[in-house]
DNA sequence: AAGATTTGTTCGTCAAACCGAACGATAGGC
DNA sequence: GCCTATCGTTCGGTTTGACGAACAAATCTT
């Protein structure tokens, strides 16, 4: 995105991630989610602290918002929580799905030779939609990025298909799995009729 | 990928029992993302500095590999690079990894007509791991419940089964779609011969 | 009930992240 | 030629993040 001007100054958004009216520093946002992301882990500050190396006053002042960590102390944290830094740092993700909650729903192409199907959206706590793919051969879609940190992972049932980053796709075969970055032009072109497929979009 | 991706964000370490005394490559790779964002951008450094809304004296040191800057530096870069900040952070992610038919750790059932070839295992910070089916005829696969919070999806490919709670399974044919706790016990009975199927396990 | 652990917090110190200014270097403009 | 502008780097000074120790409160032992 953002072709967009450089407007002179403004230290705005959140890059590749939604807005919020008063810019929310990132420092609570970090004190939040380190809170969260212990909190479910079922581990103590001690222990944390102690698991990632850093000083547990450290890690208690992180946690009630007096903070600004470096990155490596964050990067420690993350990995002592096992969880992308991402996570901690980035606001929760929204739900800016394209798809409206539903069962069923067909997301049809412009040609009528792509149908996704969405299976399981995105419940919150999880991450991950789920497509049921069936394509005609014809013209590769080609899809635009999604958001930032996005993984596709496609499992062929059926047919063939040239598959992957819109640069290096890949030709997948019945059973053949592949994954690749969501947030890079991809591209899907089936290579026989009704190629089928699932789609797994991972947003972590 | 056979052995887990390591994209989401964390070194290449166990989770679960490490001491990190000091996060090596963090900061080295910070300073050529912030060069390579910069090249890319074409902006110089002095202009950035300034549009971060911080010293250029400091975005240098930066960019020379010396820092470890706290994460509000990083953040007001991101913004004014417009990337999100894990394109600073994180190491590159592989591009399209394929695993064909045949290929991937299977993990064997007891009896050779249940296999399941592990196409995806959790990577840190994600919650799932993917599996491709491949199941005969027979005697019923009871898995026993897996942690909890656990929740399976299945797609069918191809073939005919009987997936489900163990108390309540369904019938699924080719393209079907199920989904159900996997923290109760469940069946996977295939109906037809080489009924194949994925199946992605969510840890929430 | 008293002692022993473990919980998370607060305080003083040190190292370093950040800043502003000054620096030599390179590239146009008169 | 010289002057000016911008490039990126380097040098003191200030701010502050991270550490270790000491702290009170809760929990487990004995």
């Amino acid at each position: 995105m953002t072709a967009g001007p450089p407007p002179a100054g403004l230290p705005d958004q959140p890059p590749g991630t939604l807005q919020t009216p008063a810019a929310p520093g990132v420092v609570p946002r970090i004190a939040a989610s380190l809170r969260r992301e212990r909190d479910r882990s079922g581990i103590s500050l001690t222990e944390l602290a102690r698991r990632a190396g850093i000083a547990k006053s450290t890690l208690s002042q992180l946690e009630s918002g007096a903070g600004n960590p470096s990155v490596e102390t964050l990067w420690a944290l993350a990995v002592a929580l096992e969880v992308p830094i991402s996570r901690l740092i980035e606001p929760p993700r929204p739900n800016v799905q394209v798809i409206r909650a539903g069962d069923g729903l067909v997301l049809q192409s412009e040609r009528a030779s792509y149908a996704a199907t969405l299976l399981a959206s995105c419940p919150p706590g999880a991450r991950r939609d789920i497509f049921r793919l069936l394509v005609q051969p014809g013209e590769a879609r080609v899809s635009e990025p999604h958001n930032p940190g996005t993984t596709e992972h496609i499992v062929l049932s059926t047919g063939r298909a040239r598959v992957g980053p819109a640069t290096e796709p890949v030709e997948l075969r019945a059973g053949d799995y592949a994954t690749y970055p969501g947030d890079a032009p991809h591209v899907f072109e089936a290579l026989e009729p009704d190629t089928t497929g699932v789609i797994i979009m991972e947003h972590i």
